[in-house]
DNA sequence: GCTTTTGTTTTGTATGATAATTGACGACCG
DNA sequence: CGGTCGTCAATTATCATACAAAACAAAAGC
């Protein structure tokens, strides 16, 4: 794997900020406490403050002006193919149901022309690529994490195929959100025989270059998993995954000083 | 119209920046000057570079790493659903026929089914704002530029009447491509007979309900948009817009510092 | 009553100092 | 000879502080 460079404190800060924010804890149109405010509060320098706020300025969440501070922007303003917008919206632990309809509903408008485009121009590499997800996925051997992976790079394997840069882009951004959806599909029953067999149409059809095929097989597929997935969310929101639960319960005490802390792991200078 | 706050210094350096990774001048994996370096040729602090350096970083565009500097990261990992990220893009001057292409293969995607969704779902207010931009666009008295913020406004209605936050979001992001293919396709010859016939047809079925045919239609004008903008693109690459020029001349001659100057009116505190 | 001025609050920018990270190089040891 | 470890230096990361600029509000002056 790739080393996995230490959070910094701007990313951290960002973070916090930008899942509060997503979260819904300051209403579009409110102000977010000012900069000296947020120094205090999460005890880092203003530097620190305000290059995270760049951040979330550059994401389309907020807009800083003097003397009135910054504010939430309409949500429509947000950017909501950002990796990072994403990921913290699906960060609060609890399913949001608007959001899993919302996404199928784009899903259902990109991943069947995106078949369809892999189909037509994929080369070997990236055939074998999405082949190899596949086998993992029909493994029975595999545990249910090493599937759920598999079932993701499968689908993020297609939009590398199709050599459409926004794809490829695409599917980043939704990448966390797709993780929490097939967490959501695989709760504890596993994968259905018919998603399998379904995973398994699209993948022959791409490999096999029938674009029409593989459209049609995926537009299944999206349908019955969203089925699943509906179900799913339904009869439980997801309720373990540490790192969530954690965050929930940061969030609900309000405290953010030790979160923080823990997050970074140590801790700034005392003066 | 709304306020338009000045843009401050980040904002430019941050645009600066963008603008010269995005238009290749440094290539993926290759670093951006030192912020040291960056300071003394865009005469600005170190905290503005680096505040603008975070934006960057947050749309995916580099990466910072201690002693090795920030380098520019592989444009799949761009965010390019950015709408900097792809206003930056089509700054250029010259239209890029690849960015073209992928923005149709995903615009095929998108808006058909953003029209059947509109069709479905849109209210009155909806429905009327989209008939008020199709009057202004068959309206022979329209002026050009007049005729081209409709034509984008008429998209921009229907994705915010699919009451789906990602496609107004998406809409939102691809609004400047969006108006620079309008601007390659109205060259000069205007709208044609045919583009205006199938808005209407657009218009129409989304007034009256009628999913299908609103489908079928906006797949229609976008393959009828997508030739005529391609034979633009073609037979003369769009070769005047003051700002765009006025980016280009100076991309070209290396030579930032008058340009930023221009760009924010004064000069930093000369000591 | 209207305009102007002045003040206040908040973000914006600059500067300098120090900490942390990490790649490169070389010393040391097996 | 080869590998491991430590030292050094370059660069970003963070902090503290000061002042500038913008925007709004209230007071002052006509």
């Amino acid at each position: 794997m790739r080393t996995r460079r230490t959070e910094n404190l701007c990313d951290a800060v960002a973070g916090e900020l930008g899942r509060r924010i997503v979260a819904g804890e300051i209403a579009p149109g409110q102000p977010v406490p000012t900069q000296a405010e947020l120094c205090e509060q999460l005890r880092v320098s203003r530097t620190t403050v305000r290059e995270a706020m760049m951040r979330l300025q550059g994401k389309g969440l907020v807009e800083a002006r003097p003397r009135d501070g910054v504010r939430v922007l309409p949500t429509p303003r947000w950017n909501q193919f950002d990796a990072d917008v994403l990921a913290w919206r699906t960060a609060t632990g609890r399913v949001d149901p608007d959001l899993l309809d919302q996404l199928y509903e784009i899903r259902t408008c990109f991943e069947p022309r995106a078949c369809a485009l892999a189909a037509e121009r994929s080369d070997d590499a990236g055939r074998e690529a999405i082949r190899a997800q596949f086998v993992v996925i029909v493994d029975p051997s595999s545990s249910s994490a090493r599937r759920i992976q598999a079932d993701l790079a499968f689908h993020l394997e297609i939009f590398a195929a199709t050599r459409n840069i926004f794809f490829v882009s695409l599917g980043a951004a939704i990448k966390t959100a797709l993780a929490m959806s097939f967490r959501i599909s695989q709760n504890r029953a596993g994968i259905s025989g018919t998603e399998i067999r379904l995973h398994g149409s699209v993948c022959e059809a791409i490999l096999a270059g029938d674009a029409p095929r593989a459209e049609a097989s995926m537009h299944a597929l999206l349908h019955e998993s969203k089925e699943t997935a509906r179900h799913a969310a339904k009869s439980k929101g997801l309720e373990r995954d540490d790192r969530t639960v954690a965050a929930r319960a940061r969030s609900a005490s309000g405290d953010i000083r030790p979160a923080y802390e823990r997050l970074v792991l140590r801790r700034p200078t005392d003066r």
